[in-house]
DNA sequence: TTGCAATATAAACACTGTTTAGTATCTTTG
DNA sequence: CAAAGATACTAAACAGTGTTTATATTGCAA
C-alpha cells in the first residue's frame, strides 16, 4: 500500500509545515504575538486546517517546546563531554545562562509558560526532556557531592538549588528586573552573579 | 470651592472602585482571566469608562503590583525587626518565599509579568517598591558580609544571588517543574532547597 | 435660559482561539 | 464506468479580547 503511506507523508508534511511557520512566526513575534490566525495565513491554509493536525494551540506550543531542548542540547555540549564533575557544573550553569538569555522566547516555553505544559496535563504525557536534564545535573551533582565531600548530601537537592539559581538569575534578566535594580552593565553582572552562586557551593 | 473637591473625591472613588473590581477579579479568574470587560461588567460601567480613569490595561495592571507590595511587607515584618543581619536575611528568604507560594497571581505582576514594567517604560516611572525590597536585601547583605567577613565583598551581587536563588525556587514551584521533576512531598522540597542556598552562604 | 464642560456609553475596529456545518476532491467498491 | 464513501479543506459563526470614536446625557456657570 504504497499509496497510504504516501498519505501519511503529506499529512507529516503539513503537520511540520505548520511547526516551521510556527516557529518563524514566534521568533519574529515572540510567543505572545503568536497566534493560530497568523500561522494558518502563513502557510495559506483556513485556521480550520491547523485544528486537523493539532488538538490545540497549547499543542502546538508544546511540540515547539520539544524543538526548544534540542535547541538547548547544542549549548550544553561542552558539559556533556566534561569529565570533571564539578567542571561539569559550572559549564551547565554556564551554558544554561547562555542559552536563556540568548532565546528569551524558547526559553519561556521550556521553562516559564504553563500553555505546553497545559498539553502535558490534558494528554498525561511526561515533560521528558526537562526531565533528562534535571537528571543529568543531579547525576553530576551526585558525583561531585562524592568528589569534594560536600556537606550537601542529597543530590536531588543540590539540582534543584543550582536550578533555582540559574533560571532565577536568567527570568530576572529576562523581565527587565535586574536592569531596573541596577543600571547598566547587565552582563557582567549576571556573569558575576552566576560566579557567585557556583563559588558559594563548590569553592571552599 | 468644596464642590471641585468633592468631585476630585467622586472621580477617585469610582478609580478605587475600578480597582477594587480588579483585584476581586485577578484573585478569582488569575491575572491571565482579567479582562477590562470583566471589571466593567463588575462594577456596572461600560468598558470604555475605564478608559477615562486608566490609561490602558498595563496601568491598572501596574497599580495591582502596587498593592502586592503591600501584601509582601506583611510577610517581612518579622525580618523587618529582626537585628542580626544574617537571621535577616533568613526571615527575608523565608517570607519572600512564603509569599510567593501563596500569591500566585500577586507574585507574578510584581516579578514574572511584563505588562505593568511596560506601563513603567512608558511613563518613565520608577520600580519604587522593588527597589526599596532590593536595597533593604543588599544593605542587610552589606552588614552580613562585615559580621561574618564573608568571602563575598560587593554586597549587590550578593543581593543579586539571593534574590535569583528565591525568585527561581517560587517561579519552578509555580510553573509546575518542580512536582514534574520530583513528585509529591513539594513543601518539604522548597524548604530544604531554600534551605541549602542560605547554608551555603552563610554557614561555614 | 443658554452654553459649556464633564461624564458615560453604544458601536465599531481589529484582533484572539475554537467549532460546526458544508463542499469539493479523491478512492474504493459494486 | 458510475455510485458511494472517505478525506481534506474551509466559510462562517461563536464568544471572547483591548481600545477608540462619535454621540448622548448630565450638571453647573454665566
Amino acid at each position: 500500500m504504497g499509496l497510504a503511506e504516501r498519505k501519511e507523508r503529506d499529512k507529516a508534511e503539513l503537520k511540520d509545515l505548520i511547526l516551521q511557520a510556527a516557529k518563524r512566526l514566534m521568533l519574529k513575534d515572540g510567543q505572545e504575538g503568536l497566534s493560530i490566525r497568523k500561522i494558518a495565513n502563513d502557510i495559506e491554509y483556513s485556521p480550520a486546517t491547523i485544528y486537523l493536525y493539532f488538538k490545540d494551540k497549547d499543542e502546538i506550543l508544546h511540540e515547539l517546546m520539544e524543538m526548544g531542548f534540542l535547541k538547548m542540547n547544542k549549548y550544553m555540549s561542552a558539559a556533556f563531554t566534561e569529565q570533571d564533575a564539578v567542571r561539569r557544573i559550572y559549564l551547565i550553569g554556564e551554558g544554561y545562562v547562555k542559552f536563556g538569555l540568548e532565546n528569551k522566547d524558547w526559553y519561556y516555553l521550556m521553562f516559564n509558560s504553563d500553555k505546553p505544559m497545559k498539553h502535558i496535563e490534558k494528554c498525561r504525557e511526561e515533560w521528558d526532556e526537562g526531565m533528562l536534564m534535571f537528571d543529568f545535573l543531579a547525576n553530576t551533582c551526585k558525583e561531585a557531592i562524592q568528589n569534594l565531600s560536600l556537606k550537601f548530601k542529597d543530590e536531588r537537592i543540590l539540582a534543584l538549588h543550582l536550578w533555582s539559581c540559574v533560571h532565577g538569575l536568567v527570568t530576572l534578566a529576562q523581565s527587565d528586573r535586574i536592569e531596573i535594580v541596577e543600571a547598566g552593565q547587565k552582563e557582567s553582572l549576571i556573569t558575576r552573579t552566576l560566579d557567585s552562586m557556583l563559588i558559594s557551593i563548590f569553592d571552599r
